[in-house]
DNA sequence: TTTAGCACTCTCGTGTTGAGAGTGCTAAAA
DNA sequence: TTTTAGCACTCTCAACACGAGAGTGCTAAA
């Protein structure tokens, strides 16, 4: 579809004048608001077109010009210019991640807060990780006579702790041994490569070894990390979400991981770092979605750890301000995964 | 305040219809639903009275009765009969653990899961945590050149990590050998006591156990453990928080850390494990909470391990099923704690 | 190609009205 | 003394009507 210069214009104030007032936009109001130098009757004429092209839409009849879904997705394909974000904000979000804890956790619930708090909005963070689980390191510690607990980090920083029960009691140092084995042995190996070491431990060892198995081979098959979210409650002040069981159907999809993990299988994980991603109104497959955006970026080292960050808000969404945010945001992890979690 | 026996009857009665309805109950109404042997009349006399003592009021002049935040306050804590869940809701519960991971997080996420789903409201559940901090394991990882990867694991599983730069490079041995003596020294210590053993250690040793007693005391000075909440979306389904901006309030309390630890700090923190809070309406001291009822228990092992859970939804809500969820997954959680965490 | 003018349409706030649900009061019944 | 039937009264709510206001589409002139 190929628009004239004055039609990429008008499409592009109705939408700034509609992200602003949430209200149809008439041809005067235009006009007047933002001086234009031809007449409303112009206007008219031009927003009867970008209706035939299927961009805007009319609530009834003597109603002024609302952005459709298409309209949107013309706006952000073809009309949004990727602005910076002002240095000054810049400056505050890099000084916040400076000041917090060095801590991986910290630094994802971090990019939550910066992210729903800059877009006002509904925010998900993934933890990053690779697609292969890759074994670095596990602790043995004795807690009771014949319990221990297991610590498991992978590669990227991921924890997985689980309590063991034994047949017979055990010291800590024969864990500590076994511990400092392990570690050393199975060292950067994924799970196939722990499996070829297993005639070289005894009993206990083998018993350990499966139970670390069974963990790395759990968290291969999650499709994402532990999600972080933010500012669920910033999409409830959005007028379009005043009725909430509007609201309940967008948020569900944040709160209920597996629907989450699809979401995010089906559209982000498979592009690339550094790549927006912008879903308008569920994209006729995400039914909750209808009423909502979803900004998508995947950060992280393209090829070992990754991870998903993005946006939920309404439909009427400052898209420019958005991708700007996601994409500084994202950028900043990327940094901070490569600088403290490559191998 | 003494109520007769037929007034007991009949608060209960308008509550419980109420808390079904979502509507103001009339006597009319009350009399048919319910079979009552005496007429509408003298429902109508007992309810004015029941007004008088400020536990019923009338939205309008010609309006049914509704309970006040008193008459639910009375009715909590005279009429309400501790009721057991279920059988086999219990089995049903009991079962979700037996048969999930066996790693707190994870019981705690269920925790939260359970509640939520229950009382179809919104629930939170902290991780335990004891009053003072006690080092229970640390590890140290070369990730690369001059950082590694501190590891420290809490009594009560608690596990934090942080990132560390050094002045110079260092080899995985070196760090292993610095962390069994850390571990081994410091083992069942609070800050004070490792405080205490600083002398012992070399320059590096030394550092290492700054940023240690740095991280304790950081735990120790937050009140609460990690927080898991739950079915946020349940309560937009209620009729009270149709418009949005009241749901908006009072799930922000849940969503900003510091209200949520403050909320905590000045109920249950202080109470028994064991005992059941309710607090209905913010009790005049939490606004955010005006429209909201909050019932809450402390779980864990009284002397050393304790955290909170509890489930927020609207005033009117059913709170005999409430309280009895809250209760039997709190002694849940209480069990899996003495049995894998104690000392 | 643009614009002024105009008739037309639709929403929205306001006011009115009648049905319905519920109350409080009074006087009779138990 | 307590309970109940009867009744007038009150208030909400849905339905309807109506006029103002905003905006449109079309036509004819610039």
């Amino acid at each position: 579809m190929r628009l004239t210069d004055r039609q990429k214009l008008i499409l592009t104030l109705i939408i700034h004048e509609h992200i602003h007032s949430a209200q149809p936009v008439g041809s005067s109001t235009l006009v007047r608001k933002y001086d234009l130098t031809f007449s409303s009757a112009t206007v008219r004429n031009e927003m009867a077109n970008l209706t035939d092209y299927g961009f805007l839409r009319q609530p009834h009849t003597s109603a002024g010009r609302v952005p459709t879904e298409d309209g949107y997705r013309y706006f952000v394909g073809n009309l949004v210019q990727k602005s910076a974000l002002p240095t000054n904000t810049r400056r505050t979000i890099t000084h916040q991640f400076y000041q917090s804890r060095q801590d991986i956790e910290q630094w994802l619930k971090l990019a939550a807060s910066v992210l729903a708090n800059q877009s006002q909005a509904a925010s998900l963070v993934t933890a990053p990780r690779s697609e292969k689980a890759i074994f670095k390191h596990i602790e043995l510690i004795a807690t009771r006579a014949r319990q221990i607990l297991l610590v498991l980090v992978l590669m990227g920083g991921e924890v997985r702790q689980q309590f063991i029960t034994l047949e017979e009691p055990i010291q800590q140092e024969a864990l500590s041994k076994i511990a400092n084995q392990l570690s050393h042995l199975c060292h950067q190996c994924d799970v196939d490569g722990i499996q070829r070491l297993r005639p070289q431990f005894d009993l206990l060892g083998q018993e350990i070894l499966d139970v670390l198995v069974n963990e790395m081979t759990l968290v291969e098959k999650s499709t994402t990390g532990e999600i972080y979210l933010d500012g669920m409650t910033n999409v409830l002040s959005e007028p379009e979400f005043s009725e909430s069981s509007q609201a309940r159907h967008a948020l569900h999809i944040l709160e209920e991981p597996s629907l989450l993990e699809n979401l995010l299988a089906s559209t982000v994980m498979n592009s690339d770092v550094g790549g927006i991603q912008v879903l308008i109104g569920g994209e006729g497959t995400w039914e909750e979605l209808r009423q909502c955006s979803v900004v998508l970026a995947r950060y992280g080292d393209p090829n070992t750890l990754t991870g998903s960050l993005g946006v939920l808000g309404p439909i009427r969404m400052p898209y420019d301000r958005t991708i700007s945010t996601v994409s500084f945001v994202a950028n900043v992890l990327s940094d901070l995964v490569s600088q403290n979690l490559g191998t």
